[in-house]
DNA sequence: CCTCCACCGGAAAGCCGGGTCA
DNA sequence: TGACCCGGCTTTCCGGTGGAGG
């Protein structure tokens, strides 16, 4: 057995690897040199290049639907803009946070975080707002800088909490040339709209918008990545293309294409290949469909999981369109074996219609004439993957 | 052309948990 | 600490509807 295990670990090791640095994949990595951004990334640098002569930069918010490069871009300036102030001799330093990865949704959070960045550790809870405040004040005050504080998926902060009021005020309480800029990363268009109501300082912010890429940008980010990740000639002809043009038709997400490369290659890998083929891509897609569906299956309430057992279930026998009424039926009798509370039927409708958006069921709603009218509902996921739902639904519905 | 089925889907009110403010 | 507010989820109520069958 032992021995076994050791030879596959040895033949892993002799295998001639296919990357040179596989992190270029991962949608964290900043490359050397930013595609199809040029204007954004002159803009951002434009609107804080006055922190290099030790003036106070506008705030600035970026908006633009996920995977278009914010993030890189924002980082990648920031990154820049640092050394160059460091050959300058210019105190400037700039500091990341997640709002989402990080639950940063209250101001107290934000400014906990704050501090937390600058090397200064605060309970997690406890302290009054007003005192952490002043811990962070106390800190940017100390040590004449301009500090960029970037806020990624700024969304994800509930706005009744003034975070950024707060960011913004401190600005004006700064005595001895300390400066902070704020700049938001949001990809929730209506942001923007949210934030004016509120926050008026809106005078000295400048908006940047993202476009998303097309096919041929994608192809060409792809390009620089995987020759960034993979070994010479490790790709062969089409995968690249195949890989853009998926993520394109989808959204445009950068992230897609390259979790679909990653996964293509990794598949490769494994097997042993020395080049990633299309087969592979075509597999990494699957995969990568699979995943999503089982994630989204397991995030969704237990009442809506009830509802995706019972079209399983009624699946089975009428595989072509259930009635509301047939689903709802059995859903009750789910309900009543599982001990939980049934829902209306008018709510069953909403969840049968909003899990017609996940694309895990499809609804549409006929009219039977005379015998009424519903929706026709069939399972929207393919036939392979069922048995892995179903699984799932039976942990977390604990059913059998 | 009318009827009438079986549900759709909007409006509004109730409930609940979590956060805020005095 | 408790009153209060807010947003999300759910229920209640109800008018609306496409088209097979009469």
């Amino acid at each position: 057995m032992q021995s076994k295990i050791d030879e596959l670990f040895d033949t892993f090791l002799q295998q001639q690897t296919i990357y040179k640095e596989k992190d270029a994949l991962k949608c964290t990595y900043i490359p050397g040199t930013i595609h199809h951004r040029d204007g954004e990334v002159k803009q951002i640098a434009q609107i804080l290049a006055p922190s290099l002569r030790g003036e106070i930069p506008n705030n600035i918010l970026i908006n633009g639907s996920s995977g278009v490069g914010k993030t890189t871009v924002v980082k990648y300036v920031a990154k820049s803009l640092k050394t160059k102030a460091q050959s300058m001799n210019v105190p400037f330093d700039y500091i990341y946070l997640n709002c989402k990865l990080q639950k940063i949704n209250t101001q107290y959070r934000l400014l906990a975080n704050i501090a937390n960045e600058l090397g200064r550790t605060v309970p997690a809870t406890g302290l009054p707002t007003d005192a952490i405040y002043k811990i962070v004040y106390e800190l940017i005050n100390t040590r004449p800088t301009t500090l960029v504080v970037i806020l990624d998926e700024i969304d994800a902060m509930s706005e009744s909490s003034d975070g950024l009021y707060c960011l913004y005020r401190i600005n004006d309480e700064l005595a001895n040339g300390s400066k902070v800029c704020v700049i938001g990363i949001s990809n929730d268009i209506n942001f923007i709209e949210k934030i004016d109501t509120r926050a008026k300082s809106s005078s000295s912010r400048e908006d940047v918008i993202f476009p998303s890429y097309n096919a041929m940008q994608l192809k060409s980010i792809l390009e620089q990545r995987a020759s960034i990740a993979f070994q010479e000639g490790v790709m062969e002809p089409g995968v690249i293309e195949r890989c853009a043009a998926l993520a394109a038709q989808e959204s445009g997400d950068v992230r897609r294409a390259l979790d679909l490369l990653r996964v293509a290659g990794e598949l490769a890998e494994r097997k042993g290949f020395k080049k990633v083929s299309e087969s592979q891509v075509t597999e990494a897609e699957e995969r990568i469909e699979a995943d999503k569906v089982a994630e989204q299956v397991k995030d969704q309430p237990r009442q809506s999981q009830a509802v995706i057992w019972s079209v399983i279930k009624l699946s089975e026998t009428s595989p072509k369109g259930l009635a509301t009424g047939d689903v709802f039926d059995y859903y009750s009798d789910v309900c009543k074996k599982i001990n939980m509370k049934p829902l209306t039927q008018r709510r069953v409708s909403d969840l049968i219609a909003e899990l017609d958006i996940l694309g895990i069921i499809t609804a549409k709603v006929i009219s039977k004439g005379r015998y009424g009218r519903t929706r026709k509902i069939s399972l929207a996921i393919s036939q392979q993957m069922i048995p892995k739902v179903t699984n799932i639904l039976e942990q977390e519905l604990m059913v059998d």
